[in-house]
DNA sequence: GCCAACGTTGGC
DNA sequence: GCCAACGTTGGC
């Protein structure tokens, strides 16, 4: 079992947004960056969990924690003509973006990012790391116990 | 396979 | 809106 965190612009799908969507559940569409699918295709199984996101935004941060509900399946946006994630290169033969579904576990209190930068013990996050873009990044088992004991604190 | 140009991400 | 960083594209 792994820890990931998983970046959304909240503009685009928010943590409520997946707290009001049925069965608090969403497939992770959109990805296109072959790194980040390869972690959803390749390494992520169901039981792993991840930090939701916050990116570009006035507050940008953890916002929640999810749990992945599926293997890779097919991301169904790289096949809408008129969506902004239609990939013309892919088809249902071959896709070539996958996502995993993920559930909400839990609305948190913001773990902002200046939190995060402030945490000596997080200073390896790969999120973190300068001139990261990644959308997907994976968690150490000690970072994630770092944040959700933070967590406790601010609840 | 190299690498310049270009596009995107994302904090500020 | 700026810009650093880095991924992608495409000519050669």
């Amino acid at each position: 079992m792994r820890y990931w965190l998983m970046k959304s612009e909240p503009d685009e799908f928010s943590i409520d947004d997946l707290a009001a969507a049925r069965g608090r559940t969403t497939p992770w569409f959109g990805v296109r960056n072959y790194q980040a699918r390869n972690f959803m295709r390749d390494q992520m199984r169901p039981g792993d969990q991840a930090f939701f996101y916050h990116s570009s935004c006035p507050e940008p941060g953890i916002a929640g924690i999810v749990e992945i509900v599926s293997g890779a399946i097919p991301d169904e946006t790289q096949f809408e003509p008129n969506g902004p994630y239609f990939d013309p290169g892919a088809t249902r033969e071959a896709p070539r973006w996958y996502c995993v579904k993920v559930r909400l576990v839990k609305k948190t209190p913001l773990v902002s990012l200046a939190d995060l930068r402030g945490e000596r013990a997080l200073a390896g996050m790969r999120v973190l790391a300068r001139g990261n873009r990644l959308s997907i990044t994976p968690v150490e088992t000690n970072e994630w116990n770092c944040i959700v004991n933070k967590l406790m604190v601010k609840r």
